[in-house]
DNA sequence: TTACAAATTGTGCACGTGCACAGTTAAATT
DNA sequence: AATTTAACTGTGCACGTGCACAATTTGTAA
C-alpha cells in the first residue's frame, strides 16, 4: 500500500494536521519540525493521493475555452473535438468546461468572449489568440491573477510564465509539402501557392508554411509564385485568378494551398484537377471528400484535435497532477492520403 | 452539485444501502422497491462517482502485460511505451502493471510468460497472441474466470465476449504503401516485396499487406514480385538474393519492405539506394535514421504505441468507466517522412 | 509567580461509495 | 398465539485528504 499522511505523521512524531499544513505551506509550524517532516516525506516517498485529494476538494475544476466559432470556418470544430475529448475522459475529476466562441472577423467579439470567462471566474483558460492586441489583454489579466492560460493554434506575443503554447511547426509542414511535391511531381516542378478566402490573422502560419516549402528547394530549379484570392464565395474569380496568373508567370502542376480551403479549389477546379497534384491543409470533412474523389493528393493535418486535447492535459497536468509541462509543446504533423485516410482523424 | 446515492435514497423514500444493492444487483430487495429506486435513478440521472468509488475500493486494479522482449526486435519497445504512457496518465487510479516478457522465437516462452500472468491474479491481461495455439489455451483460461483480455497487433483465432482486439489495418497499409508507390515512382512501375528476417508467426500481416499492394495496383500494369530473405546477419546474402531475383524478373524500381527491418536492407544497399523508391514499416529508431538518411522514402507507421496505449485504455474503460469499447478497434496509419519525423511518434 | 497572548500542534468532520452487520418486518411453522 | 425463519432494510465504518477549530505549549509582561 502506498505511503499516506498518517505514515508521514507517525515516522515523524507528529499529528496529520502538522503534516499536512507542511504539505501545503500553510506555516505555523516549527522550523525544526518542519524539516523533520520535510526528510521524512522525501525519505518514504510520500505522493499525495489524487483521489482523496480530489474528493475532498468537492468542488468543479473549471476551464474556460475561447475559441472560433466553427460555423464561419469548419477547422475550428476539430481542436474543440479535442477538448471534448479530453474533458470526457478526465471528467471523474469533476472538472467543467465554459466555452465562448467568438466570431473570427471581429476582434470585438474576441473581446467579448474572453470576458464572459472573466464572469465565469475560471480556474484556466485556454484560447486561440488570434487577435494579437486585444489577446495580450486578456492574458495580463488571466496573469495578473496567476491564472494559467494555453494558447492553442497560435502563440502569444510575449508568453510568460503563466502562459502555454499548444500548436504546430508550420514550418517543417511547409517542407513536408515541398518534398511531397518532389516525390510525387516529375521535373520540371513548378508550384503556385494559393491562399484562398478573407485576409485573415493568421498570416504568420502562412508565411512559415511558405518559408519551408522555399528552403525545402533551395538550391533546386523550382519555381514557386503565390496567389491570394480573397473573394471567397465568387468560383470565377477563382479561375479567373488562376487563369490570369498562368499569363504572367507561366504554367504549374503543383498547387499548394495555405489554409485550411482546398475544397473551394477542388470545387472551383472540377473539370481540370487531374493535371496538378493539390497538397492542402487540415482534415476537415470537405477536404477529406477531396481525397476520397482524387482532388487532393495529400492532405497535411496539423492534429488541430490533439492541440485541443493536449491543452486541457496541460491544464489538468498543472492544476490536478503537479505536473508541469513544458511551455511551448508542438504536436505531430500527419500526411494524409487517401488511402490512409480511415481512422486518420484523432480518435 | 452532482446526484449522490444519498439524493436518491431520498427521494425514494429508501436508505443508502437498499439504494447501493439495487445498483449493485445485489439482491434482497423487494421488487416494488427495486422498481422505484431504477425509476428515481434514471429519473435523476445518477452517476457513480469513480473518485469515491476508486478511494474506497482500495484495492490496485493489476494489469498483466504478455508481450516479446524488445530485446530481439526493437519494435516491440513500442507497444510497451504506449502501455506505460497510459499507465502512467491513469496511475492516480490505484492501477498496476505485471509485465512478462517472451522470447519472439520460443514458444515456450510465451506459454511460461502468460502463466507468470496467472500466477499474478490480474484482473485483465494484455497479450500479442503471436503463438495461436498456446493462445487459445491462455485465451481459455482467462475466459473461463471472466478476466478480460486484450489481443495487440495480432487478434486471437476466436475472438470471444471477453476479449478485445486493438490493431492497424494491414490491407489499407499496403494501400496505402502502392499510393505512395504510384505517385512517386515514374512508370513503368516494378515494386519488389521483401521479407527480411525469420520466418515468424506475423505471416498474416504481411500476406495483407501484400495483398493491399496488389489490389491498389489492380488492373494497373505494375510488376510485383516477392522474395523472402531469411538469413537476419548475411548481408552478402541479402544483396547475391537480389540480384539474383533481378536476374529471373527483371529490374525494379520500388522497394516495399514488408516487416521492421528496412534498416537491414539500407545496410547492405547504401551504395545504390538511390534507384529505389524504400517503403517500410514501423518508426523504431533505426528505420528514423533510414529516413534521416533519405535511404527510405517513406515509413508507415502503424502505430504500435497507440496500439499499447488503447489497450489499456480499453481495460480502464471497461473496469472502471463502466464504458464498453468496440470488439475490434483498428489505430489509423501514419506516413511518415524525413520532414514530418519530428515528433511524429506517439508522445 | 501569575495572567494572558501568541505560537504551535492535535482532533473531528466531510467528501461519496461499498460492504459488513445490525435491525426490522413479514411469512411460515408449531 | 407464540416462536422460528426468511426476506428485506437501515446504519456505521473505512478509504486519504483538507480544513476548521479545539487543545496545548511557549513566550512575554505585570
Amino acid at each position: 500500500m502506498a505511503i499516506t499522511i498518517k505514515d508521514i505523521a507517525a515516522r515523524a512524531g507528529v499529528s496529520r494536521g502538522t503534516v499536512d499544513r507542511v504539505i501545503h505551506n500553510r506555516g505555523n509550524v516549527a522550523v525544526q519540525v518542519k524539516q523533520k517532516i520535510e526528510n521524512v516525506i522525501s525519505e518514504l516517498g510520500y505522493k499525495r493521493n489524487i483521489i482523496a485529494s480530489q474528493l475532498v476538494a468537492n468542488r468543479s475544476l473549471t476551464i474556460g475555452v475561447v475559441l472560433p466559432h466553427f460555423s464561419e470556418d469548419p477547422y475550428w470544430a476539430l481542436p474543440m473535438n479535442g477538448i471534448n475529448q479530453c474533458f470526457k475522459e478526465y471528467k471523474h475529476l469533476n472538472i467543467k468546461l465554459t466555452v465562448s466562441y467568438f466570431n473570427l472577423a471581429n476582434e470585438q467579439s474576441f473581446i467579448q468572449a474572453y470576458q464572459n470567462n472573466m464572469l465565469h471566474q475560471v480556474d484556466a483558460l485556454i484560447v486561440a489568440p488570434i487577435y494579437h492586441e486585444a489577446a495580450d489583454a486578456c492574458q495580463d489579466y488571466f496573469s495578473d491573477r496567476n491564472i494559467p492560460v494555453v494558447a492553442v493554434n497560435t502563440p502569444f506575443n510575449s508568453p510568460n510564465e503563466h502562459t502555454f503554447f499548444v500548436g504546430s511547426n508550420s514550418y517543417q509542414a511547409g517542407k513536408t509539402a515541398g518534398r511531397l511535391f518532389d516525390m510525387s511531381i516529375a521535373e520540371p516542378i513548378s508550384i503556385l501557392q494559393i491562399k484562398i478566402g478573407k485576409q485573415t490573422r493568421l498570416e504568420t502560419h502562412y508565411k512559415l508554411k511558405q518559408q519551408g516549402l522555399e528552403d525545402y528547394f533551395e538550391g533546386k530549379d523550382v519555381g514557386i509564385s503565390t496567389l491570394q484570392i480573397t473573394n471567397l464565395a465568387g468560383k470565377t474569380h477563382l479561375l479567373t485568378g488562376i487563369k490570369n496568373h498562368i499569363d504572367k508567370h507561366g504554367p504549374f502542376n503543383g498547387i499548394f494551398i495555405l489554409n485550411s480551403k482546398t475544397y473551394r479549389f477542388a470545387q472551383a477546379l472540377k473539370d481540370s484537377i487531374d493535371d496538378y497534384t493539390v497538397i492542402g491543409f487540415d482534415l476537415i470533412s470537405e477536404n477529406i471528400d477531396c481525397l476520397r474523389s482524387n482532388e487532393a493528393a495529400f492532405i497535411i493535418d496539423q492534429n488541430p484535435s490533439l492541440q485541443g486535447y493536449q491543452a486541457v492535459k496541460t491544464i489538468l497536468d498543472l492544476l490536478i497532477f503537479e505536473k508541469l509541462n513544458n511551455a511551448v509543446q508542438y504536436v505531430p504533423i500527419h500526411i494524409i492520403i487517401k488511402e490512409s485516410l480511415e481512422q486518420a482523424s484523432f480518435a
